[in-house]
RNA sequence: GCGGAUGUGGUGAAAUUGGUAUACACGCCAGACUUAGGAUCUGGUGCUUCACAGCGUGGAGGUUCGAGUCCUCUCAUCCGCACCA
């Protein structure tokens, strides 16, 4: 009978539904693994990039249920986001019928890969009893002051409608849709994730060598860690003056508290407030107020692009140290989100201010010593212009010039992060309601517990205009919690970034109790960390970064015990097609359906682990592919060559050459295995070891030999092909050899005689073969007579003897 | 600009501590079986050369008996951040 894989598949995926075989057990005295691959959002269809990353999962907890282990592999669904709401414009589908639906399609997908997922743990994030955990998550944290509502400039993307966190623009443009986005001033909801700063920059020193080091830079970069001098510039009188006293002066940070004594400016964003009351009240030119709100008005990416360019606004400060006047300009080079929107400009001593002072004919003074004076000279030095500091080192100098601010009361030494606070409002429908509400007497109440979750309405117009739950006739309607009078419940919703920062933990929490709490800190104790965590790279500030700022709030907040989630984490690369991302756009996709149609689920997953190291890109091959499939049949037609239904006691000794090295062969993947699914994660290397050991046992005609071959093959690759070798395993061996891991017989491994090369100076220029017990003496001589010819006339000068390996005899 | 990676046959890729470079697979070539083959099986396949031999892991040096692997410099490609004061 040749190889079926659609019968074989459809009947073990029937079987083991029926036996619940990959639900984790109630158990926690066993030892166990957590093995998570980023749950899917529900586009409709699986890609090839879900089916490599479920692969590759699925290898993992298939291996250690095998060890004995308890494992819980869990699947669920990102299921809010724009992409439903996109639909319900375009094709007039109701976002929460679209989303289920494909769900439903997905999930059979995921199920014809016999992807050993628990049934019962599977959720969608959609689900109001999702959403009401999360609910009590969020108000918890607004009475614990680490969520809250404010006024701030953010990026808004006109095509989404809606605002994004500082995470999800790339280049200036929204990460979902590329449209460039704009700044806005407007009111939302803040994750105090800054005050986290220093703790999720620490904890990455827990990761290392557990996450790549790639992943572990871009979060340390992002977090942005910088130390230096925060002070204050006072206006000077007839400044203040002019700005009706409202303002004193401005703080500025520095991470080059040496160049104190080189400012010769000072430079505001043009957001800053003293900025905006200038032009408020007209105390600016018409035109350089016009300017300034241009640039205003400029997003990000263009400042970038922009040339430098600024106005002086008519007002000056005072230098703390040395008592002069020191003019105050606008900039388009400074950020308003950072260092309080103000810096102390060195021209000397910055390449920005340098260009700038050049542009404008501002001074410049140098105050280390070194460089070019036609340039910034940005390095080390001794101070010179600098009053009492003159001489000492600029190293030293930052701590004295602190240390002086500092016993002058005019500054102080303080760290300041790139990272900005999380913004988690949504102007969208489809996401979970933010759970507060707008009363005209109590104002912001949160949401009564008893009342969550807050849902959706579901009789709603989707139009792409405006908020759908804002337009929407009564759903914002309704009474104060806290008071009891008419009152607006809060329309926006949670970014969807929320609802994956905890799945993890509701995975963990066993089923039975999700009715009755969101996180069950028992179980969370039991399961995590997650032992293995398997996902994309575009997710590595994104997604990764919040979870690990969730997990310590919900530490904090006292619902789990653990500092870090994702305690191993891989970054598979992407599948590629003639060298780009498959996409639809370009048309080179592969469907997974049609795939598993025609060559079946384990060809699919063999070819994927097999093409390339899982963290490597994958290039699709259809020929390749072949190559998997003719392996499988390979395999299943030499189930005839079993002759025994155990794992056969073999008397090493007796076997002829090639039989001994097929006994070899096998035992050498059997012994790889244990590298590859635990640490290396080269999947594509265990593979090959199977083929040559499948191979050499072709050379070979001793059934023992091959029962053996067979039975730990069947076992090594259970975790990658699971229908065909189970198939194989049921009817060979009763699946004897699925159940617990092989010993490695190490007398397989001893060998009579042993191949060594003869290099002369390092070079290959022949091999002899000796016994085992060959001394090094009689290695040499062996070595020398077999090449004669490179000895001629020449003196051997040194000899090496690498045992096993290689002889080596330098001449001259 | 800063940070991180990666460069090995026609292709995807292997290669403990430095120890026979190119395992395994694809492709290609030849043959067998076949009415036929996009099936199956066997053999071959780094480059130059009739051969001897020489050259080969992006490039140039270095350390070493010996370097894909270690060190220095350099080039190319990819990714991330991007005026963070």
């Amino acid at each position: 009978m040749s190889y079926n894989p659609s019968e074989i598949e459809n009947k073990w995926q029937k079987i083991w539904e029926d036996e619940g075989a990959f639900e984790p057990l109630d158990d926690y005295s066993k030892k166990k693994k957590y093995i998570l691959s980023m749950f899917p959002f529900p586009s409709g269809r699986l890609h090839m990039g879900h089916v490599r990353n479920y692969s590759i999962g699925d290898a993992m907890a298939r291996y250690y249920r095998k060890q004995d282990y308890n494992v819980l592999h869990p699947i669920g669904w990102d299921a809010f986001g724009m992409p439903a709401e996109n639909a319900a414009i375009k094709h007039n589908r109701d976002p929460k019928e679209w989303t289920y639906s494909n769900i439903d399609y997905m999930r059979k997908e995921l199920n014809s890969l016999g992807l050993s997922f628990s049934k019962t743990r599977e959720f969608a994030t959609c689900d109001p009893l999702y959403t009401k955990w999360e609910q009590e998550f969020i108000i918890k944290m607004f009475k614990e002051k680490l969520l809250f509502r404010e006024s701030t400039i953010v990026n808004w993307c006109e095509d989404c409608h809606t605002v994004l966190a500082n995470e999800q623009v790339e280049e200036g443009c929204c990460w979902r849709c590329d449209n460039e986005v704009e700044q806005k001033e407007m009111d939302g909801y803040y994750l105090n994730i800054i005050k986290y700063s220093d703790e999720l920059l620490d904890d990455l020193k827990l990761l290392e060598d557990k996450w790549p080091s790639q992943v572990l830079t871009m979060q340390k970069n992002w977090i942005g860690k910088s130390q230096g001098l925060e002070f204050g510039f006072k206006l000077t009188n007839e400044s203040k003056e002019k700005l009706e006293n409202k303002f004193d002066g401005f703080e500025v940070f520095t991470t080059r508290p040496d160049t104190i004594y080189g400012v010769t400016y000072t430079a505001l964003a043009p957001e800053h407030p003293i900025v905006k009351s200038l032009i408020k009240n007209s105390l600016l030119d018409e035109d350089v107020a016009q300017k300034i709100t241009e640039i205003s008005n400029m997003s990000e990416i263009e400042r970038a692009k922009a040339d430098k360019e600024g106005y002086y606004l008519g007002i000056d400060v005072t230098h703390p140290l040395t008592g002069e006047s020191i003019p105050v300009w606008v900039a388009n080079f400074v950020l308003a989100s950072y260092g309080g929107g103000a810096v102390m400009s060195v021209p000397a001593h910055d390449e920005r201010d340098f260009e700038f002072a050049t542009k404008y004919n501002l001074p410049i003074k140098r105050v280390i010593e070194g460089g070019d004076e036609n340039i910034a000279y940005t390095n080390e030095g001794n101070l010179i212009n600098s009053s009492k500091l003159n001489g000492i080192s600029n190293i030293k100098a930052k701590i004295e010039v602190i240390k002086l601010m500092e016993e002058k009361k005019l500054g102080k030494g303080t760290t300041n992060f790139k990272l900005r606070n999380w913004g988690i409002s949504r102007q969208r429908y489809w996401g979970a309601p933010i759970p507060f509400v707008h009363c005209d007497d109590c104002g912001l109440v949160a949401e009564k517990t008893e009342n969550l979750p807050i849902t959706l309405p579901d009789d709603v117009e989707i139009t792409g205009e405006g908020n759908p739950l804002d337009n929407h006739p009564t759903w914002k309607h309704c009474s104060c919690p806290n008071c009891g009078k008419d009152a607006i419940r809060e329309t926006d919703t949670l970014d969807t970034f929320v609802q994956s920062s905890w799945y993890q933990f509701r995975y963990a929490t066993n089923p039975k109790k999700w009715e009755s709490c969101g996180i069950d800190k028992e179980d969370v104790n039991y399961w995590l960390g997650v032992d293995q965590y398997i996902g994309g790279i575009e997710h590595a500030i994104l997604h990764l970064l919040y979870a690990r700022f969730f997990t310590k709030v919900l530490r904090d907040l006292d619902y789990i015990n653990i500092d870090e989630p994702f305690e191993k984490l891989l970054t598979q690369g992407m599948v590629l097609k003639d060298g780009k991302k498959m996409s639809k756009s370009i048309g080179n996709t592969v469907d997974p359906d049609k795939l598993i149609a025609k060559y079946g689920a384990d060809t699919a997953r063999l070819f994927t682990l097999f093409a390339a190291p899982p963290t490597k890109e994958l290039e699709w091959n259809d020929s390749a592919v072949e190559g998997s499939f003719r392996f499988i049949k390979k395999l299943y037609d030499r189930k005839n060559k079993v002759t025994s239904n155990t794992l056969p006691i073999i008397e090493h000794k007796s076997l002829d050459k090639n039989a001994k090295e097929a006994r070899a062969k096998v035992y050498d993947a059997l012994k790889k295995s244990e590298v590859v699914y635990q640490n290396s994660f080269a999947f594509n290397t265990l593979i090959a070891s199977c083929m040559e050991a499948l191979n050499a046992l072709d050379k070979q005609d001793n059934g023992d030999v091959w029962s053996e071959g067979i039975y730990i093959i069947l076992h090594l690759l259970e975790p990658i092909i699971p229908h065909i070798t189970t198939e194989l395993s049921q009817e060979l061996f009763g699946r004897a050899n699925l159940k617990n891991s092989i010993k490695v017989l190490d007398e397989v491994f001893v060998k009579d005689s042993i191949v060594l090369a003869v290099s002369i100076n390092g070079k290959r220029r022949g091999e002899i073969e000796v016994d085992a017990g060959a001394s090094k003496d009689e290695i040499l001589e062996m070595a020398k007579a077999s090449v004669p010819k490179w000895l001629e006339d020449k003196k051997i000068v040194k000899e090496i003897v690498v045992p096993n390996k290689l002889v080596n005899l330098v001449v001259k």
